[in-house]
DNA sequence: TATAAATGCTGTAGTGGCTACAGGATCAAG
DNA sequence: CTTGATCCTGTAGCCACTACAGCATTTATA
């Protein structure tokens, strides 16, 4: 069994962050210690790693426990894991997608923009009504 | 002068959100009529535009506040914005680079993942130790 | 003119996913 | 035996809204 701060150097997720999980209910209440101390199997740890490469991934903490619950095995459980991911693939390239217009329209704004101007352009389009 | 309702809508910014400017500070109190009313001015309506626009572009509300201060004028103020543009768009590209990761990471994930398997791969590596 | 629907008001709480304390208790190392 | 590291609980803050509740007033329709 592990200390809060051993299970966070190991999971990769912050002191702080763990308990704020277990306060949620999105990971279940480790046993504790006669000192009061939380104790973490080496299979919480797991769980924890799980959500933060979930997290990292961009899911979210809901689709993480979802996957989480999906356990590892059967034919089932990975068709329904590949279908969100392929759900959150799509949210991600749309994300990129409407970022690369964000790109596009402040290059534009900056390449109006010439040094030398009594009006600075970048500024009047942003005011235009 | 205009109603609140007739605010939002010629600025795109939402009732609830112009009252959540002024409570907040970033824009100025309007004027109230006499049933106690807020009354916009096309000033007024102006800013929140502005502010709206900024938004859209991804900038945070204290970048918008500030490119808002800059005024329409001056040489110095073009450089200034020009400058927040610049900052504002690397970060904007950080964040379609990390995305771009992102979304390779989980193609990868879901390559591995064929039907017919037992054990669900894309489960599988994110359980990994 | 009576009524219904729209619009406005204030105030408060919730969202997601943490992060940052304060103020204390306990533990491990030298 | 002291120092510093680690742990505890509880609460508040972050960002930028969004969503009510519960009421007052205004505008449009019958």
């Amino acid at each position: 069994m592990f200390a809060i701060g051993e299970a966070s150097k190991r999971s990769g997720v912050a002191i702080e962050t763990i308990r704020y999980y277990e306060r949620e209910g999105i990971v279940a209440k480790p046993a504790r210690g006669d000192n009061g101390r939380r104790a973490y199997s080496e299979k919480e740890i797991g769980h924890l790693r799980f959500i933060k490469r979930c997290r990292d991934l961009g899911f979210t903490i809901k689709d993480a426990q979802a996957l989480l619950s999906l356990g590892e095995q059967q034919d089932e459980n990975c068709k329904i894991a590949h279908d969100m991911s392929k759900a959150h693939l799509e949210s991600v390239r749309e994300k990129i997608e409407s970022l690369r217009q964000l790109e596009k329209a402040l290059e534009e704004l900056m390449g109006n923009c010439e040094s030398g101007n009594v009006q600075c352009p970048l500024l009047e389009s942003l005011h235009a009504d």
